[in-house]
DNA sequence: GTCTATACAAAGATAGAC
DNA sequence: GTCTATCTTTGTATAGAC
């Protein structure tokens, strides 16, 4: 699947930036392309068209938190709440960034706007990582290092729609360490009484 | 600040109606006189410009929940419960349409790539309702009421980006049920123990 | 207050030279 | 693989008639 060209890879890093910055309906191709420092219809000889790139950069973005994903999950020697807090370190490198939210948060605040390749892709996204975190939680109540009360279904939805929520509220208010507050109420919720 | 023509109110109803499917930089003149029923530059008529346009549509959804939140805080009849119970009912009938979320957390999703004026206006409503939810969050724990661990200030933030976060995942996801999900475990981690 | 007509820029996309 | 040139559509905005 890492079968991409440099420039080919440089175009979706640009992208993705762009997209997290600005959502995907904002953006163009010109922008992409000065971002990577060619011409509009380079791009379209990588990618055929504005879509297709699109999808392009929700499939790697998700490609790459799966292969993180499994193999956090797969440690034996950490326990759910080393996992979660593994789980919560790219949320705040991206709020550090103060610029950006979560690629598929971006794409998920314009979804109707969205091509329905990329739709696919961004509701693919969110459905794995609810069940990667019902997966973790129910094993950390199981073995008492979680306590909270409730489904782990229930718990798993709360975590991630409150990280998804946070990057982007965090963005807009501008405010200091909006998004660490959110996360450390989080885990006060999902320890043991 | 009702002082709007009958036209212009249907063209903020309109718009609106389309920022909260589609976004911000998704939608045009077009697609608004479409749906009001005028012509293209009828718009320009009410509304100097695009960006004048969408942040009369950000200050009327403000203002329009200043006055619900004023009034539902106000009554001496309800508890910190029962306020937030008639506070998570927008959310819920918004997430029902299964097409739109918040105004301002569409706007948010792609807020670098907005007018300096509608900047202002988004994170304005999301600065007002964290502090409305924390004064409440407050005086609910104080009287006993309320239960949650931590500080107000942290668990109105949680809230508002549960809300948030859930709006857009669960029309992304659309899953049944998924919001109601996320305020059913809400509730529960408030309670007192 | 709404319209037709138009200006002007930017968008996505294609053709073909190098 | 990248470019210039071009096509077509759509976007915001303006001018001026009704």
């Amino acid at each position: 699947m890492n079968d991409l060209s440099p420039t080919a890879t440089r175009i979706l890093d640009v992208a993705q930036d762009l997209i997290q910055k600005s959502g995907y309906n904002a953006i163009s191709f010109n922008h992409i392309a000065e971002g990577v420092g060619i011409k509009k219809p380079s791009i379209v000889h990588h990618f055929p068209n504005k879509a297709a790139l699109g999808r392009a950069v929700v499939v790697r973005y998700r490609e790459t938190f799966t292969v993180a994903l499994d193999s956090v999950q797969a440690d034996p020697t950490k326990n759910a709440l080393d996992v979660l807090a593994l789980y919560f370190k790219p949320y705040t490198d991206i709020a550090n960034t103060r610029e950006k939210i979560c690629l598929c948060g971006a794409l998920a605040g314009e979804f109707m706007a969205l091509p329905e390749e990329m739709k696919e892709e961004v509701a693919s996204f969110f459905k794995q990582h609810l069940q990667w975190l019902r997966s973790i939680l129910q094993a950390g109540k199981d073995d008492g290092v979680l306590g909270f009360c409730g489904p782990a279904d229930a718990m798993a939805k709360l975590i991630f729609d409150a990280l998804q929520g946070g990057l982007i509220v965090a963005r807009a208010t501008d405010e200091d360490g909006h998004l660490n507050g959110v996360i450390d109420e989080l885990i006060k919720n999902i320890r043991p009484a």
